[in-house]
DNA sequence: ACCTGAACACCGTTCAAGT
DNA sequence: ACCTGAACACCGTTCAAGT
C-alpha cells in the first residue's frame, strides 16, 4: 500500500533511534515503524550498515550551522564543536557516529573539512591528514564516552580540545617555517 | 564431562577472536570451542558483556612490559605505545577494547597510568583526568582505525601522538607555573 | 518499482533438571 | 558446583511471488 523513498526510511529510522535508542535499531523494528516488512527495506539499501550510515549523514546534515569565514584555528574549533553537538543531540548518536565512520561507509565531512582548514592554515599534506584525524578522534571519543556516561562533563570538552589545538597551532608553525615534515 | 574456570573461559574466547572475528566472538561459539552448551557460560560470567571486559582486560595483561623508570612525558608515551600495541596484537581487539572501555565495564588500567603519570608531572586533578582521557581517545581512535584499515600507518601514530603530548606538554608546564586551571 | 510471506541460519538469556 | 536441554524472544538477509 504505502510507497516509501531512501530518505523517507532514513527518517523513520531515526524516529526509532530516538523513541528506543541503538539496540533497538533493527531493520525489522524500522519496517514496523514504517507499517511493512523488514525485506521490503532491501529494496532502499543493500543491507543495514547502508543505512545506518545514511542515518549518520543525516544527523551530521541537520547539525550544520551557516558557514563564518573565521581564522583556520577558530574554524577548527568550529567544526569540532559542530560535529561534538551533532553526536550529543540524538539518542546514542555519538556511537552510531563513531562507528559508522570507523567503518569508513558515512560521516565523512568533519574530517574533510578539518584538512582543508589545516591545509589553508599552511600545513602539509601529510600534517593535514594526521591533524585531521587526532582531532576527529579527541571530538569522537570525548562526544561518545559523554553520551554514555550522561554527565554533565562538558567544559572538559573545550578544555581538552584546547590541548590537541595546542599542539597542532605549535606542529602548523613548525613546518610553515620548515617546509619539512616536523621530528 | 569437562570442567573449567573464569580463566579458562576468557583463553577460549581469546581463541575464537584469533580464529573468527569480533563478529563470530558469540557465546554459542566460545561454548562450543569448550564443548559445552552456551548455558553452561552464564556460571562464570553474568552476561556476554561481562565476558568481553574479561578478555579485554586479558588482554591488556598480555601486553604489559616490563617498567622502566622515565620522565613522566617519556612515560605517557610508553603507555600509549604499549597500549596501542596491545590493541594491534591481535584481531579486532581494537575495537573490542575500545568498546568494551567506553561501556566502562573494564580497560581501565592505562587512563590509570596516564593520570598517574599526569599527577607526578605536576598536573592538577582536573588536567591530569582530562589529559589522560584526551590522550586515550587519541589512541583508542587512531588504533581502531588502523586496525579496520589494516593500512601500515604506523609512524602517523607518533605524529599524532605527538601533537597531543606537545599540546599537554604546554598545559602542565601552564598549571605548574599558576597554580590554577589554564583559561 | 515496491512490497509480502516464508524461510534460513543465526543471536543472548533463562530455567528446570540432572550429576 | 557445573552443565544439559529446551525454550523464548529476537536478529539480518534472501528470494520467489504478488501488484
Amino acid at each position: 500500500m504505502a510507497r516509501y523513498r531512501k530518505v523517507d526510511v532514513v527518517d523513520r529510522a531515526i524516529e526509532v533511534l530516538d523513541d528506543r535508542g541503538l539496540d533497538d535499531l533493527s531493520m525489522r523494528n524500522v519496517a514496523a515503524q514504517m507499517g511493512v516488512r523488514a525485506s521490503a527495506l532491501y529494496h532502499h539499501f543493500a543491507n543495514k550498515q547502508a543505512l545506518l550510515d545514511a542515518v549518520a549523514d543525516r544527523i551530521l546534515e541537520l547539525g550544520r550551522r551557516a558557514t563564518e569565514v573565521v581564522t583556520w584555528d577558530a574554524e577548527l574549533r568550529l567544526v569540532g564543536t559542530e560535529l561534538r553537538d551533532a553526536m550529543l543531540s540524538r539518542r546514542d548518536a555519538a556511537v552510531l557516529i563513531s562507528a559508522v565512520h570507523a567503518l569508513g561507509g558515512g560521516a565523512r565531512e568533519p574530517q574533510r573539512r578539518m584538512e582543508d582548514a589545516l591545509r589553508r592554515a599552511g600545513a602539509d599534506e601529510h600534517l593535514a591528514r594526521v591533524g585531521a584525524r587526532t582531532l576527529l578522534h579527541f571530538v569522537f571519543g570525548h562526544a561518545a564516552e559523554e553520551q554514555l556516561r550522561a554527565s554533565g562533563e562538558s567544559d572538559d570538552f573545550a578544555v581538552g580540545l584546547g590541548l590537541v589545538l595546542d599542539g597542532l597551532l605549535a606542529a602548523v608553525h613548525r613546518t610553515r617555517g620548515a617546509g619539512v615534515v616536523p621530528r
